[in-house]
DNA sequence: TCACGATTTCACTAAAAACTGAAAATACCG
DNA sequence: CGGTATTTTCAGTTTTTAGTGAAATCGTGA
């Protein structure tokens, strides 16, 4: 015995599928980018029995990964009234989701990133020439641009959408 | 009996080891970031046995990832006259290395996001209401956000240094 | 406080990814 | 051609990461 599923439930089988396996390609584990997928596209929170069916997982697997999720704040935690089981929502709004992940990335990969390089245009500071000034200009070179980047995304993330489009469309145009 | 480096050498060394492991916090090969990091320092083209040696890496590894950096743009081989072995040459610029990534992320992993979400929708693009419309809505409402991302990428990526700066410039002002 | 539903942890296993080393293929030179 | 330096491939191994399932912990209401 088989549900039936509608055929937009098909389609968003397909989407969760897919979304894992491109997920691992750019290294976001497979079970996480799913459930992300599965909770973006749910009409109503659910809870980690309901993630644990749908993509046929462990409760560990499930718990794990949506915890990371709420980690990342791409996903947030909804509690009912008489009912004490925690259930699970995705942010839907695509600008939001965009923020939330420029944040975190900016957070988990650029700043180590900068320091790291600040760390090394700092020990040869002193290098005046050769090969040891053209490392210490390329630590100083890479920190900048990273730098300014971050500003650029800093100003992005803190404009309402609509200031983004108008801002992007003055670019387009 | 040690080999005394310079200063500037030992900073070298951490920031190949240290950008090496940032690399697998997001989803790159540590041996891939290693060399990238290996080249962008260095004063010369490395052939493969310098690799090799420098990171202590079998020739197989090397190889593999040299190539696969040749083959994301961002390392070039140099031939030298009278030596028949391939030298490596990893792109300094920092601008063009931002170029050459954002371009390549969009090849591999924007564009077939995109193919998925577009599959998605045109699959319930008869659904008029409820869990279905929100379902294909969702896919248009990402979809779109990507395409309009691509464009401002493509639009940026056309652009020389000096008038993006000058652009992103306007926007922080 | 006890019982129970729910969450969290974690030792273990499974799967995937990265790496090795040597053999095979290729390219160049006389 | 034949010899040699170099590149490429790939079966086998190691390492890392992801996932399981059951036990431990937590938290709430009776």
């Amino acid at each position: 015995m088989s549900k039936e599923l509608p055929e937009w439930e098909k389609a968003r089988e397909e989407f969760v599928v897919q979304w894992g396996s491109l997920g691992t390609q750019w290294g976001i584990p497979r079970t996480m980018a799913q459930i992300h997928a599965l909770l973006m596209t749910a009409p109503e929170p659910m809870c980690t029995d309901d993630v644990m069916e749908r993509l046929e997982i462990s409760r560990g697997n499930a718990h794990t990964n949506l915890k990371d999720l709420v980690g990342w704040n791409l996903v947030r935690i909804i509690t009912k009234k008489g009912d004490r089981k925690e259930y699970f929502e995705a942010e839907k709004d695509v600008w939001k989701i965009f923020i939330t992940i420029s944040k975190e990335r900016k957070r988990r990969e650029i700043e180590p990133a900068m320091q790291l390089l600040r760390d090394c245009a700092a020990r040869t500071k002193e290098e005046a020439v050769g090969p040891g000034r053209d490392f210490h200009q390329q630590m100083k070179d890479l920190d900048e641009f990273l730098s300014f980047g971050v500003k650029v995304a800093d100003t992005v993330i803190s404009m309402k959408h609509a200031s983004a489009l108008q801002w992007a469309m003055r670019l387009l145009g």
